[in-house]
DNA sequence: TCTGGGGTCCTAGGACCC
DNA sequence: TCTGGGGTCCTAGGACCC
């Protein structure tokens, strides 16, 4: 059996740990920039502000309905996910911490527990130790606990949070009730063809014949239905090194000159070389992009990215953010207002067996230069010690008004109680 | 005015090898 | 008239996830 563990309305979750006032009250938490609703909690729903809203054309909703408004403060959310799964990985010995809200737990070796108490047990200590509600899905697959975990998030009051699928009438009837559509691993594309086709809950999805399935959707597709008929076909994945890293960001406004954004895209691999430090990875090359604002129909638009190959292997912050700003020398064209810019490295190595190059000699003086900047960085601060090339005044360029304390990882937000 | 960010995996087709 | 067979590697694009 499979435990999928998922916290309730995670963000939203999140911000209230150290807010109860607002408690029954409505919740949103934006985007970067303040841009889009990326979580809502359940009174937020209920005022029918859909995931993904523009937050500027539901200003008014916010008011009128007086949902309290957060910046994306993923510092906080971090650290409380870190709390989440540390807590949950008491209850199995394997564990794969699937995103930053939610992770599976194998439950084998556990077939004379009572699983529904199980469950509670974990329900009760998470939201003891960290304040974060959460709902439990037990199966015998991994889809299917992605399904029963649905089932005890939608229908709380009778579930308490925890439903088990352990027969194949439970099977055929969760099935039955879940849409297609609303199906793991069943995108728009994939449910849009198979509703043309008569499928519309998953139960019809797991009738159709293996080769069908095959051709429309795949190996992956094919997993996912036997996954679902209750053969065991996934497996649990330990947390793997990435391999991809990207840093990208909106602008707080729409830049023209080149050193504006060059001085954003010499941050952004900055960025994208401590992650690849934290994971001891270097990567062999590196991608730019640059686009204008795609809303503005009104407005020339540009839209262009470039990879190139590394004449070696780096994780430094010094030469990443030189060969960025190079490549995005070769793309940038004068006359556009740009709105968004990224950096994104690939084609890892791991650190300690990178390949000396013949003609080009990484500097390795960097190495330890690296080091003392992430532990001065650890120490006072995100981007304490910057480049020249970056901006010396301004750390964050981004519109986030609504932005919380970081109650948990900055020792001046601590909150203070009066006793 | 204002519209997010960061990942994964699979497949088909092209280019190449002997 | 008839023109083999068996591979690998890479990339772009498409699908999906949170």
């Amino acid at each position: 059996m499979f435990a999928l563990v998922d916290c309730n309305n995670f963000y939203a979750s999140c911000e209230r740990v150290f807010r109860p006032d607002l408690n029954g009250k409505p919740i949103v938490v934006l985007s970067n920039n303040d841009g889009c609703v990326i979580a809502r909690s359940n009174e937020a729903k209920d005022l029918g502000i859909p995931m993904g809203a523009p937050a500027f054309e539901y200003e008014k909703v916010f008011q009128q309905q007086k949902v309290h408004v957060f910046s994306a403060n993923f510092a906080l959310y971090g650290d409380m996910s870190h709390r989440v799964m540390s807590v949950l990985s008491d209850y199995s010995p394997d564990m794969e911490i699937y995103s930053i809200d939610e992770c599976f737990l194998s439950l084998k070796g556990f077939e004379f527990f009572n699983l529904q108490e199980y469950g509670m047990l974990m329900r009760n200590k998470v939201v003891k130790w960290t304040g974060i509600p959460i709902s439990v899905g037990i199966a015998p697959t991994k889809a299917l606990s992605k399904v029963a975990n649905r089932i005890a998030k939608k229908f709380s009051e009778r579930t308490k949070g925890v439903y088990i699928i352990d027969s194949e009438e439970s099977r055929i009837k969760a099935l039955k009730w879940l849409k297609v559509e609303d199906v793991w691993g069943i995108g728009r594309q994939h449910a849009k063809r198979l509703q043309a086709q008569g499928v519309k809950t998953a139960y019809d999805f797991t009738l159709l014949n293996d080769a069908f399935v095959r051709k429309q959707m795949s190996i992956v597709g094919l997993r996912l239905k036997h996954d679902l008929q209750g053969i065991p076909t996934l497996n649990l994945d330990e947390v793997q090194p990435k391999k991809n890293i990207a840093t990208t960001r909106s602008f707080d406004g729409n830049y023209t000159k080149f050193e504006q954004i060059s001085e954003r895209v010499s941050t952004f691999a900055v960025s994208c070389a401590e992650k690849l430090r934290k994971q001891n990875s270097c990567c062999n090359s590196l991608m730019v992009f640059v686009h204008t604002n795609r809303h503005r129909k009104d407005l020339p638009q540009y839209s262009r990215n470039i990879v190139i190959q590394l004449p070696f292997a780096t994780n430094s912050s010094i030469e990443l953010s030189k060969f960025a700003v190079q490549a995005l020398k070769q793309i940038f064209k004068e006359g556009y207002s740009y709105k968004k810019a990224g950096v994104i490295v690939q084609d890892f190595t791991p650190q300690d067996s990178v390949q000396k190059s013949l003609f080009e000699e990484r500097n390795e003086k960097h190495i330890p230069l690296m080091k003392a900047v992430d532990k001065l960085n650890a120490l006072f601060g995100q981007q304490k010690i910057r480049l020249a090339s970056q901006d010396a005044k301004r750390v964050w360029k981004m519109k986030q008004e609504k932005l919380s304390p970081n109650y948990t990882t900055k020792l001046s937000d601590i909150i203070t109680i009066k006793i």
